[in-house]
DNA sequence: GGTAAATGTATACCAGGTGCAGAAATCCTC
DNA sequence: GAGGATTTCTGCACCTGGTATACATTTACC
């Protein structure tokens, strides 16, 4: 017929609407009746395909799910790459952090669109898909890790050691905000507290556990409260 | 009958009894099929007890393993619970991890006990198994943050955020000695490497990231060598 | 010794996931 | 276009982990 089409290819572009017609089957569903509530068979039915094609297109159940979140296991490792030139690793990721915080992107937790609200609300209520959301961890360590030792010269254990930490103090934060945002807070409310909190937990990544970190220029050594003078911004306390 | 017995009960001590004939009757089989080639149908007929019985006792197939490890999941809080008087944390805890390796604690990966390391090496090839081991580190990161926070005053945050980083190195160095070993090193071969390893590691924990640390010992923080003199003991390079 | 509670068993069942043989669609060539 | 090669989809049977039900057995307690 018609060969205006440029490169995809007919079977291509028919995949990729299987595929989306899958996993939007399958997260509607989801949302409206819950993760273990619906099974495979049921999204199946909805989205008009074989159990046995579902599974071709999804490896498994918690696919359908977390499949979306797939490009950010080498988003760290990206920034790292990607940095200016004579900056530091953990000054870019901050910044990218930081940067997530203002856009609102669902990865740091501080989106609070029904939508993503609900499904960060079902992924850390299932315990399968927390799972899974851990392998990503696994491979965001090791893309960290290898980034770090070929742009920054970091050696092997080193850089393993740095991506681990990185790696769980980034998702710590995400979850405390994605936790607080379930609780009823705004994105909005929460900004402030998260945008200082973040501040802190790469202060921490730099400086140390040895001693309390400032919080904000002033260095409290040990007065017992590293939390800043306005305790509202921060989560401490 | 004879009320010799003191207190345990037969009811209690047939239990114990049970509970560990079929977590032998696993790990028997599974070291020598494989975890995924062996059903609980038929660990359950090895320790003749119906497949029922064996969910009663163990939650799932994979606690079939795993099981045994559940202590080590308070295992870090309990050593900041427990250290000395005016002793930091992360002295307690570095000191507590050189001391597993010592004594070849499996927890630290540096055991060669033929047993030790083909079931090391078993939960390591075994995705399921793995991810039951990151649970076990959600939940140690989860009683570390308290007893930091309860013995040391740390706040909220700073204390989850400790805690992650912590968890993470302690899995990390032991997950590299375990992979070592698995490689073909010896525990005595590699002991002086971990060692090295480990005090760069906490000594990162305690420092920071800040100033990327030297490839080879130039460089000594505060006090002593974070990266032993001769190169070849630690890892990186 | 008798009885209630706890524990074990057999059976059937559900859901996730895979293997297989064949139907159907797509692609490529003429 | 027609035809065959290739890929994809499907229906089906099947396996395994895990659970519900209903019934038997043991243990503890008086």
């Amino acid at each position: 017929m018609s060969a205006v089409d440029g490169k995809p290819g007919l079977r291509e572009r028919k995949k990729q609407r299987t595929h989306a017609a899958i996993s939007d089957a399958a997260i509607r569903l989801f949302l409206e009746h819950g993760f273990s509530q619906v099974s495979v068979a049921q999204v199946a039915e909805a989205a008009e395909v074989s159990k046995r094609t579902l599974f071709a297109y999804f490896p498994a159940k918690e696919d359908l799910v977390v499949h979306r979140l797939a490009d950010h296991e080498t988003e760290t490792a990206r920034v790292v790459r990607a940095r200016p030139p004579r900056t530091a690793p953990l000054t870019a990721l901050r910044e990218h952090f930081l940067k997530g915080l203002r856009e609102r992107d669902p990865i740091t937790g501080l989106n609070d669109l029904p939508a993503v609200l609900r499904l960060t609300r079902m992924i850390l209520d299932t315990p399968s898909l927390v799972a899974r959301m851990e392998r990503f961890k696994t491979g965001a360590e090791r893309a960290l890790a290898q980034a770090l030792r070929e742009t920054a010269d970091t050696p092997e254990l080193t850089a393993r050691l740095a991506a681990v930490q990185i790696v769980a103090v980034h998702w710590a934060l995400a979850q405390d905000n994605a936790g607080r945002l379930a609780y009823g807070e705004s994105a909005d409310e929460r900004y402030a507290g998260a945008v200082a909190d973040t501040e802190h937990a790469f202060a921490l990544l730099e400086n140390g556990l040895r001693q309390p970190v400032p919080p904000s220029g002033t260095y409290r050594p040990v007065s017992g409260r590293d939390a800043p003078a306005a305790p509202s911004a921060g989560s401490d306390g």
